[in-house]
DNA sequence: TTGCAACCTCAAGTCGCCTTGAGGTCAAGT
DNA sequence: ACTTGACCTCAAGGCGACTTGAGGTTGCAA
């Protein structure tokens, strides 16, 4: 039988947190690397996460998902103590800010879905009024960069068949 | 000055793809080998895409900040003909699908900012109540899968501090 | 015809985010 | 005392999505 491995003063082992939180040892080790959680050491230099981690591993995870890098989730973070709960004011500045890369992204994807429903039924029979060429979301994109599709002149020579994208 | 590399028939070398789409050459080469679009050679072994790839380059970029990978972007596209455009059935049926996974992304979104939003003015007092601690969106995950964050029994051997998120 | 940018292939490198493995230690139950 | 599983470090490997570079070819135009 797996005894909880939890301290009497509510620390918890790399095990159990992975069980908890459900991401890997190894991946929890790695973020501490990175500084995304902190922990002691017992005498036999094992780790032991406050609590706290707990809910910092959650924000890691849900924040991945909305698209955030490691190091960016690291930056937001930082502003949170390391060893204690956060207070409310911590917290709040930290989930309101986040809030907000949540609605652009919210934002992004709305937009995103209205050019392709604008292509759904061929508004698209125009290339100059399909969304999907003329994204104006330029300033989201980081690296790279996507630039302007297609802002050339005319780019239809061929006759535009009804009933066809092209 | 840069001439317009189009040919007459309007097939575009990967260089004008690369403009027009604002993607490199070396990824345009890349999602050929992945068999996200498809060329033609000329005589003299030079790419030539039809003016379809440019529709197809904008829909892996757009299926990519959606959160799609490239493997899933070419299981999308592969209903749709390499060479010729796609008429309105064709293309409603991949841009159906894509919808359907926007709305999901966009209802993640939602619940977790929600949830946020709970925690925010510190109704996370109580753990259980904390909806970071118990997200329902476990079947979206892939890979390693989240598992359920704070399923056990009482989690809370100390007392609560008002004001305090733990 | 010559010059040069744009193109070709193929191998290797990069970056983020981890996982795997080797080799060793710690701690709890029998 | 011994065994076993959870833990430790450090180095290397892997995957997705590309980029970079070497070494060579093509194609347009002056």
């Amino acid at each position: 039988m797996l005894g909880v491995m939890t301290d009497r003063d509510g620390r918890l082992s790399i095990g159990e947190l992975a069980a908890r939180s459900g991401v890997a040892p190894s991946a929890l080790r790695y973020y501490e690397e990175l500084g995304l959680i902190h922990s002691e050491r017992t005498s036999g230099n094992q780790r032991r996460y406050p609590r706290t981690a707990l809910r910092r591993v959650a924000f890691v995870r849900a924040a991945q998902r909305v698209g955030l890098s490691l190091e960016e989730v690291r930056v937001a973070l930082d502003r949170l103590p390391a060893d204690r709960a956060p207070n409310a004011t911590e917290w709040n500045t930290v989930a309101r800010t986040w809030q907000r890369r949540i609605d652009d992204r919210i934002a992004e994807l709305e937009r995103l879905k209205e050019r392709l429903t604008g292509c759904i039924g061929c508004g698209c029979l125009s290339l100059r009024k399909c969304g999907l060429y003329n994204p104006h979301d330029v300033a989201g994109t980081r690296g790279s960069g996507a630039r302007y599709l297609m802002e050339e002149t005319e780019p239809e020579p061929e006759p535009v068949e009804a009933g066809r994208c092209r």
